[in-house]
Formats: structure tokens, sequence, C-alpha cells
DNA sequence: AAAGCTTCATGATGCATGTTATTGTGCAAC
DNA sequence: GTTGCACAATAACATGCATCATGAAGCTTT
């Protein structure tokens, strides 16, 4: 299976051949865009939905005096907001953090799609709730927890949520992100994301290697960052 | 109109009588609970979507370390989750803030609801889409924004939010919360919140009377902390 | 009206993290 | 292979907010 969409609704719910087909009918041929570039900006209405095939995203709101806020990562599989069209304008921008392939999905492809196949409406609606969990993770972990904890929460949630889509092998972890966009996540300085890598690496805890995060000790980290991955809502324990 | 659900969708598009009707319908006999009574916990598996009619509630989730993250509120004609039932157990809890009328609705009658009227079920997606729009500019207010700046947002949005539902009149406030809740909900400690409440005070914003906050300059409070209320997705302008 | 509790007010001190600056390193362009 | 650039590493210093502590003010209970 080579349609992360479907793989990740797999991940929630058993999908028929027919559920598959009408899954992979909706991509057509993917669309490439390099780095860098919006997919949508702050003010903009909507006109398509959009599915990541291949490449990270990432949801983000500039302020006046220029700081900026990441406020959900897109990876591969995740659909961005398949009712968007009830809103008039976004409130935040779409970016892309690396090279990706995209499918451009219309309104009334999603309303055919979730008509014709309950399954994958359901599918979907869980998809989107878990969306929304993360981002009440994000924000307790804003809120609540240090910049260690915030940063090896980052990482076992990506770890998750890679592996649930296909992208991880063995304990290495590929995240294409600089020390600054981490830090434009966790609300942290570069320089102190840089601390509490140091400090990860010196622990024993990860090494990194040009954008390849290698886990050494994924309990630990959890433990340390008191990580529970239960916001994620899998259903399917996969094996570690 | 005394159905604040009713009147906070009407805000988004006009609804029939029939639609009305079928609103009214699914309140039943309101149900009293008392303040800092919990109407789900962390964990447990929803049965019933909850109505605010009357009161304050807010979603909150508690770490080990006894820290606490408010991580939304509910005031009167908020609905929280009518899809919850899709997930498999709640990833935190909702607490009232103050005495409450509640109406409990099953999941069959949100079923028929949006089955029949689909005016209320475009509503209902736009009422989820906007929580969901709040939750992502909470993240960004706590991670880009001073302790001053969160506040004056926060009240600022409450604002907007009691005069949507009618709770509003002139320039008076009725904001049910201890500096403590403003400090769990803006990743504050009480000492801070009062430093800033104080602050806001000798600068002639707003004055704050038995838990009555009288905002005496809201074009300034708005200015000073870049505060634009978009994000809400008001579709009708309504008068200040 | 005293006692007890919750909430608000305010000062002293410290720390986690921000700010500014400098240097190193690896990759890309020419 | 030199230049330039993005990213990472690290040091010195600054600060917003937390922590700890104390007291006052207002409610509730008895």
């Amino acid at each position: 299976m080579d349609n992360p969409l479907a793989l990740k609704l797999s991940s929630f719910t058993d999908l028929s051949g027919g559920d598959l087909a009408a899954l992979d009918a909706v991509i057509g041929t993917p669309i490439l865009r390099d780095a860098h570039s919006d997919l949508i900006q702050d003010g903009e209405r909507p006109e398509k939905v959009i599915l990541l095939l291949r490449g990270w995203a990432c949801r983000y709101k500039v302020l006046e005096d220029g700081s900026k806020q990441i406020i959900a990562y897109l990876v591969p599989g995740d659909l961005c907001d398949p009712h968007v069209f009830i809103l008039d304008a976004m409130d935040h921008s779409i970016g892309l953090l690396t090279d990706a392939a995209l499918a451009f999905i219309s309104r009334d492809a999603i309303i055919h799609l979730t008509d014709c196949c309950p399954k994958i409406a359901r599918a979907l609606w869980w998809s989107t709730l878990v969306d929304e969990a993360v981002l009440r993770h994000w924000l307790v972990n804003l809120g609540q927890r240090d910049a260690f904890d915030r940063v090896a929460h980052l990482f076992c949630e990506l770890w998750d949520r890679l592996r649930q889509v296909g992208l991880k092998e063995d304990d290495e972890l590929e995240v294409p992100l600089t020390q600054e966009q981490i830090g434009d996540t966790m609300a942290l300085t570069t320089v102190h994301v840089n601390r509490v890598i140091q400090r990860m690496r010196t622990e024993g805890l990860v090494s990194i290697k040009r954008k390849k995060i290698r886990v050494h000790d994924l309990p630990r980290l959890r433990e340390l960052c008191g990580y529970d991955p239960s916001y994620l809502h899998l259903r399917r324990r996969s094996q570690l």
C-alpha cells in the first residue's frame, strides 16, 4: 500500500477493497512542490483540500513582531481540514518544510468520498479529532512543561506518527527539522533548543546526524518527559 | 430566544423555524449541577454530548506533578464534541467552574438532528471548526506572547464570545474566574496574573470588582495586545 | 463575632530561558 | 578549491516570570 492516507486510516479501521480504491481515486497524479513554498496563506480562502503524499509541511502563524509559531506538523498521509470550506478565510498559513508531493482534492470529491464510503467518512472524522487532540496536547506542553520535556515530547510524538504511516525503520527517525523550526514549534530559541539537544546527547538518549535522529533509549526518553501516547488515539497497538 | 445553542448557531447562519424547534427539542429538561464537579474525566468513555445552558465549564488536563492546564472554556451555548463517540476515551477532563444547567444529548439525537436539518449540521461543523481555531490561537498566545498580552487576549476573546450569546451588557463582562484559573489558562502563576491585572488597572484599561470585569478602553486593550478576532470566524459583524 | 477558608495583594530572591555575539562545519555554486 | 550560506555549537550576559513568604480582605460557618 503506497497511499499514505489509506495507510493512516487503516490504523483506525479496516478498509475494504472498495474503500481503498476510492481513496486511490481521489489522488490523481501527484503535484510536486519545492520546499519553503506556502500551500496556503493566512487570510486566503481555501479552494481545495490538501493531502500530503510525500514530504513535510506545517501550519504556522506569524505575528506582527515577526515571531513565528508552528501550530502543527503535516506528515505524509495527513489531510488538512476536510471541512475547511465552511470557514471564510484561513486564520493561519500552511508551508512546506521539504520538497513535497501533494494531491489537491476538490470539495466535491471529498463529499462524494464520504457519501459513498461511510467507513472512510468515519475514519476521516477520527483523523480530525486526533488532530485536535494533538493540538490540545501541544497546548499542555507549552503551558506546563519545561524545555527538555517539550522537545522530548515532540520526538516521541513524531516517532509514533511516522511509524503509523510506515516512515520509520529501526530506531532511526528522519526528521527534516532545523533547530530553529523545533524552537518555533515548542516556543524556544535556537540557542536553547541546542542546549536541550546537547543534554540529550550527553545523557545518551539520542544522537543526531544530518537531520536523522537516532533514539537510543526510547523507553527512558518517554519516561523522562512523561510521554503518554493515548492522546493519539491509536486503535491498534502496533509493535514498538 | 432563550436557547443559547440556537443563539450561537444563528450567528453563523439563519435558522428556520423548524431548525429552531429541532434545537429546542433535543434539550429536554435542563439538569442542574454544582460548581467544581467534573462532567467527565480524563480516561472515561463519553456516553452523551454535553450542551451547556447556563454557567461556565472548562476542559483541563492535570499532569503527574499536579500542574493543571485549562485547554478551553465552555460558555452557554457551547456543545462539546458532537462526534466524540468516535474516540475511545477522553484525553482530558471537563469540569464546571460555576453552578450550571446542562442538557445531555444522546448520540442518536445528534445523528437525528444533523440528518434532518442540514443547516444545523453545517452550523455545528462551523462551531467545531471555530473551537479548533480558538485552540490554535491559544497555542500561539502561549508560545509567542508575554503575560500581559496573553491575559488581555483572553479578556478580548471572552468579550466577543459572550456577546455572541447575549451574555454581555455595556462594557461590563461577568467572568467567574479566579486569578488562579486565569493563570492555569495562560500558564502563569497567580502572583504574576495579579501583577498583570494591577498593571491593567493602573493604566486605566479595566477595573475588576467581584469577578465582574469592566473594560474601560476596549480599543486600546485590543491594540496593546494585538488582538484580531478573525480567528473566531464570526460571520455577522455585530455591533460593538 | 470569632474562626476558618478562599481569593487577592505585594515584596524578595532565584532560575530557566532569552538575547547577543562569535566561531565552526558542511554543503552548494561557480 | 574558494566563496558563500545555512545550520549548529557555545559563551557571556540579561530578564521575565516562578517561587517563597506574608498579610489583608472578603465570605461562610458556627
